[in-house]
DNA sequence: ATGAAAGCGCTAACAT
DNA sequence: ATGTTAGCGCTTTCAT
């Protein structure tokens, strides 16, 4: 592997000036300057990555904290934060976790070990240690699509968002509406208080059946969730609020093999809008997250607390917005 | 940021002691060993990776290649490929490359700042210099998906498969077969040729219009590539082959907002079996690749690779399987 | 069994 | 403008 003494020795200079040039520094002539970058571009010299990184004692990397099983949001939300994190100079390093403390702990030893510059989280993690560790050792974190107090955060008013979802629903005429849900995070939790809250506001009673959590948010729950609610409630419903729109999918698959019709018998609305729900048959009614604004003010948020500038803890919290679709329809009369 | 000397300080020994135990080394005394255990789990103390790399000459980290537009079949892939790279104790880089020059050229630099232990690639790199580097640098490589000569490689007979998938559609009595591809990467072209060749095989002349090439391999692309064949050849066909299921996605969809019904008036066969193949109406005929036995032979033909053990180059292929559902019908007659 | 010391590749402070 | 030097945190000879 070639070193910074290695173009040194062949431009007969000193490594200093090698690193100079290399780094864009200035006090160099403009001669040696050009004779180094010409040796580098020859040979393919690129610094060591753990050689800058111990000396600057600084990894240039952010790390994003994201479940192992994310589903299509958290796709299309990491991909937009890694593009702007580059755009920023920064290699993103991400850290899968899986459902239990053993991988959480991992985690961590790994976050310690790596210099990190930033972490973004797209996971809540449960493990306390964890929010200590960054708090003690003063690491810029971003939370997104969901807040952990103390630290800054970027999402959506989740409670809000699901209430106005199911008042589409109402405001359609339905009155026996389900809800697939999960309890694993926070925001399956809020997504199912919003449930309730527009229920209550509408005057409907309270029934806690109307609601079953699911262990994840995929469609393969969906599923699950949807044959639990028809076994608690026959067909005695018109209508379906999914926490997401991957639960969603699954669980019109359910009604459909049920024979029962979407929208015809059943409304449903989803969460999220990932990408496919515009193609499914029918095209899907969602909550959409503003995706690109999420992963942009993610990122920036994140830049500006390692860089210093405006490190005020913030709770940035950005609009909704539900796109109606083919998958819900007034209530029959 | 507690280092190697803090903890030996702490113990009244040497960081050499100190390295020994954390390194779960022979030649110390069960005494110090534990002692120095219990200051390490009392400061949560981990080693630095950067300078355990710059020493080691190695970073016990793999890199993964791959679209930044990856598709939910390399999605899958990819997280399995991690799990297993993980049981073998690598960490995981990933380097998501765009489909130009300039990101394939960033690819490469970054590539040579680490000091990777090996790199699988999910992605088919254009520029040439990308893999003399590997060559010259004598970086432990495997293709996965797709083959480049001279490095190992773990995929499917893409030919073979197509030829399969068409050939279902034949069996069906389908002879008006058109199909949507992409040229972006060799699979492309071997699934349109198997495409070709099955037409071939069953006496249905030639004709280079039945196949468009879209950009990308998404629905989006699946959309635009259905609705230039539609111009193409109107409704003159009775089945179409997409070269992703994500293709098939969209096609249907368009094929649908015609008033063409899937399978009813169109047959539709996808490849590669996504996770939501199954939850489609109807539920998408596909040829599956076989995800976890490919994610798994790349992980572990790398670690050998690695590890110098069992070092030839080897090209494995796998089966595909055809898995009828409901998008393919019998053509009536 | 343990410690002292060298060195991995790089940058920055300090000379010159 | 350029070179010399020290040192980042770790592992690994090489002594003892």
């Amino acid at each position: 592997m070639v070193s910074i003494k290695d173009i040194a020795k062949r431009a007969g200079m000193s490594p200093a000036t090698v690193s100079r040039v290399v780094n864009g520094k200035k006090h160099v002539s403009s001669a040696k300057r050009e004779r180094i970058l010409e040796i580098v571009k020859e040979t393919g010299y690129v610094p060591n990555k753990a050689a800058r990184s111990m000396v600057l004692r600084r990894s240039f990397t952010v790390g994003i904290v994201i479940p192992d099983t994310f589903n299509m949001f958290q796709r299309q939300l990491f991909s937009i934060i890694e593009r702007y994190l580059e755009s920023f100079g920064y290699h993103t390093l991400f850290f899968f976790v899986k459902f239990d403390d053993q991988s959480e702990e991992m985690c961590l030893a790994r976050l310690k070990a790596e210099k990190l510059d930033g972490v973004i989280m797209i996971h809540e993690i449960k493990n306390i240690n964890f929010y200590n560790y960054m708090k003690e050792a003063e690491l810029p974190v971003v939370t997104s699509t969901f807040h952990f107090p103390g630290f800054p955060a970027v999402h959506v008013n989740e409670e809000q968002a699901s209430k106005d979802a199911v008042n589409h629903l109402l405001s359609l005429g339905h009155r026996r509406i389900l809800m697939i849900s999960g309890d694993g995070f926070t925001f399956g939790r809020q997504r199912a208080e919003g449930f309730f809250q527009a229920l209550a506001e509408a005057d409907i009673p309270w029934e806690e059946n109307r609601v079953v959590f699911v262990r994840h948010y995929t469609a393969e729950f969906g599923m699950y969730g949807m044959r639990e609610l028809l076994l608690r409630e026959g067909r005695n419903f018109t209508a379906l609020f999914a926490a997401t729109d991957e639960l969603a999918i699954g669980a019109i698959r359910v009604l459909n093999d049920e024979g029962m019709k979407v929208p015809g018998d059943v409304s449903v609305v989803g969460f999220d809008d990932i990408d496919i729900a515009q193609y499914m048959a029918p095209r899907l009614t969602t909550m959409r997250q503003p995706l690109s604004e999420i992963g942009e003010a993610t990122a920036l948020t994140l830049h500006r607390k390692i860089t210093g500038e405006n490190g005020s803890m913030v709770e940035q919290i950005f609009p909704y917005k539900l796109i109606i679709r083919e998958s819900t329809r007034a209530l029959a009369r």
